[in-house]
DNA sequence: GAGTGGTCTAGACCACGAC
DNA sequence: TCGTGGTCTAGACCACTCG
């Protein structure tokens, strides 16, 4: 494979095209060290800033990550979380973990998470909507991450009507078993539907930090909200995920 | 604000954060033209190169779009197509229009499509494997874009087991009014349930070109499966959709 | 034609990692 | 120590857009 000097497509690119196809046919496997910018920039005739570029474009594709003072890497895919709608099962309540610990368990990992906070708050927007709450009312705001084996995999926000949340351990620092939706439930609120609405988006830089995002890793944001036996919503859940560390499933019958 | 040569941030990272802020905060609103290369230079004491660099980072973050020889813009939101589960809707079949078109035309945007290819072919593995087909079986493949307003919105390719679909408006070019589940429904197999599994990541350069992404768009790709009131599958599609145009949402019951 | 972004060169200094 | 990637400069030529 060679560069056409006078072709069209930026040079850069060209050489980013062969080594794509060459990690695509599997010249280069997953984790495998990709020729260095130096040896491409020989290889190609090129500059080394133009080299850089072409392993600019595979990174910013999320099919190499570049590690400083040792080359740059094919990508290996992570474990994906397969996030299924019966993950809020009560069983699994009972048995006293909440859906994120269950399928990070059932991988064979090691679930924890740190609370970033806890409190009563004038809820965003968009809350107090999905709520229904009347101007003044307040939220309690639980903010945390979620890790498998220590691996950030999630910030996840729940958000419950101050009136439920009183007098509950969700105002405070552990809120028991089962998670969350355990205290909602001995709260005399049964969860019956949950709506959920997903975007997928690049992160912040905030959240690549948080989540120690590689570049070309997108994130897909996931918004919640959970309804008692009333049809009252009882919870807006707002989460951000890597997208390379989760798959979403969803079944439903055929609507008429 | 100003730049701190002597911080650990790099510059071209100081000069994004800048600018970044000033698009959160609506100093450039949506569409708004950012200071060109050249006076971004200026103002920061660096070079042009440098000063692209920042512009590079907004750009992989989506939060901006250059155009050669006009200037660099602050992304302007898209439309947003809300693909729910009664996009499935039979009634919908029966008014003419498939799930895509009748989305589209809710929007007050005119939907169409082209298709690229029809016929049967040997199944990729994962569909034969949903289909639970066996070795041998064809399938009858429908590769086609999707435009609203001749602005391409999805790449959709339905899969349909060869004895279902032989005989039917389903092998030709126009497979007819309410799309192709009218189709399936009239070949006698009623659609009962739905399985849809979704994955963000970045596009493949062939993705960004077909469905004109600018850069730091990621993908959705929606892989869903169709039962028939046997629970017999009959489709499997296979979708990438630009994830600037698009959110999924789902409803459905707490579990046991 | 003037200004814009797109590409590329040649060289430099730095920080990190492995031997 | 040496090779790696990360950053930056100074300057060049090109293609595109707009008046």
């Amino acid at each position: 494979m060679q560069i056409d000097q006078s072709s069209d497509r930026a040079v850069y690119r060209q050489i980013a095209d062969i080594l794509r196809q060459a990690i695509n046919d599997g010249t280069y496997g997953p984790g495998a060290r990709l020729p260095s910018e130096n040896e491409l920039a020989k290889t190609y005739g090129v500059t080394r800033v133009t080299a850089r570029r072409a392993f600019g474009e595979l990174a910013a594709e999320g099919l190499t990550v570049s590690q400083h003072g040792r080359g740059v890497f094919v990508r290996s895919s992570p474990v994906i979380i397969r996030a299924g709608m019966n993950r809020f099962s009560r069983k699994r309540r009972e048995a006293g973990d909440g859906a994120f610990a269950a399928e990070v368990k059932r991988l064979g990992m090691t679930p924890s998470q740190k609370l970033l906070e806890v409190g009563a708050i004038d809820p965003p927007g968009y809350v107090a909507e999905l709520l229904k709450l009347s101007e003044g009312d307040q939220t309690v705001v639980r903010r945390r991450i979620m890790f498998a084996d220590d691996v950030p995999m999630q910030l996840a926000d729940s958000y419950f009507p101050a009136s439920l949340a009183a007098g509950t351990k969700l105002v405070e620092q552990d809120s028991g078993p089962g998670g969350s939706y355990a205290r909602v439930e001995e709260a005399g609120h049964m969860l019956t539907r949950f709506r959920e609405d997903l975007t997928a988006r690049m992160p912040t830089p905030d959240e690549a930090r948080t989540l120690q995002l590689a570049g070309g890793v997108p994130v897909v944001q996931l918004v919640r909200v959970a309804y008692d036996q009333n049809d009252v919503p009882v919870e807006v859940f707002d989460s951000v995920v890597a997208a390379d560390k989760y798959s979403f499933s969803y079944e439903f019958a055929a609507p008429e």
